[in-house]
DNA sequence: GTCTATACTCGGATAGAC
DNA sequence: GTCTATCCGAGTATAGAC
């Protein structure tokens, strides 16, 4: 089940089911959630649900990766957000995006806990993500450093995980309070991280 | 119950197994433990355990609130750290010990999720914590500014919580690869943040 | 492919004996 | 104050009919 390859039973279906799981989700939030609640919001039964996946585990690790997915569709492939000049808006971009879809936010901080467990199917996700985020950051953050538009004191790679606790860090704390600016803090960081900000006004 | 007012119920032993329980959680993790086998640890039953508390929530939310007493008796009081001075070497060996007991990490991020719901015991007890943590921070972060050590681009308030999310964040990914290095990265934030770091070379 | 029905497990809570 | 025993609900997984 769940393979790609030969003949997979109704890959079609399972994609549509996730991109509605996806939505419902965004929309309604996430507590977490059983499978049949998931399933009746999708229109199915628990059991018909569990047709297209082997676990609950997996299934959610699922719609994690069909998020990832839809949202490099809408905020174009990461290739053009690698670009320097638009790493800090599409970065910021994304976050203002997420700060409507608490659900998704909630799905995704539970998920990176629970996944630290090594035999957690999200487990590799989280690893993998993680580093593809971080290289696309690493390739932006040293050509801003070329520029003179970000300091470097500190290794890119070492910056590039730091932007990286930041965004899920700030969704920790705006999960307590929604009422906080997580956009506007990781800009922010960009800006304290500038050294063009720091000349002396006598430039 | 657990009222400390009027005649508390065996407020000593209720100290005592919150303590053993730290040990316990810290030395031999914490895997979504279930509170039979946190009673077994302890040297309980499961009834015998919940006897000192109203719910398994409540528990793991006063054994956080011990961990807090604990280390903020072992690190010195929070107005000592909160000295600029010592700020950074004090968060960072609190972060350095942190990765000395990962249950404890796993146990705090899982329950900042679950903390998300304003109904969770957890709940005031996250909010009141960033408070507090950053309103120390803050302090000592405008002494730095003053001190010229520390960007004023941004202001202290958000630099606060910059550093919160970060440590926060850094936790996420260690939970995932334990190899990485949690202080040493954000003690690097604390040098890419100081202007000093970027004075021309021929100062 | 999807449903209904059920089996099974786990975990929290509670009653009541000692 | 602590234990044993039990109850109950939730939730996943699976069997089997249609």
């Amino acid at each position: 089940m769940a393979q790609r390859g030969s003949y997979a039973k109704g890959v079609a279906k399972r994609e549509e089911i996730l991109e509605r799981a996806l939505e419902v989700i965004a929309r309604e939030g996430y507590r977490g959630a059983s499978v049949k609640e998931l399933a009746e919001a999708v229109g199915l039964s628990q059991a018909g649900l569990l047709h297209y996946f082997d676990s609950k585990e997996e299934l959610f690790t699922e719609i994690l990766r069909k998020r990832d997915e839809v949202d490099s569709r809408q905020f174009g492939p990461m290739p053009e957000v690698a670009e320097a000049t638009h790493l800090r808006s599409g970065f910021v971009g994304i976050i203002r995006h997420n700060a409507e879809v608490p659900g998704l936010v909630q799905l995704f901080s539970r998920m990176a806990v629970d996944a630290a467990d090594p035999q957690h199917p999200a487990h590799r996700y989280f690893l993998d993500r993680g580093d593809s985020l971080r290289e696309t950051f690493v390739e932006a953050l040293r050509e801003l450093q070329r520029r003179g538009e970000l300091t470097d004191v500190v290794d890119a790679g070492v910056l590039a995980r730091i932007f990286q606790a930041v965004a899920d860090g700030m969704q920790l704390q705006w999960m307590q309070d929604p009422s906080i600016d997580m956009a506007g803090t990781v800009s922010a960081l960009f800006d304290a991280l500038d050294p063009r900000n720091r000349k002396d006004p006598d430039e």
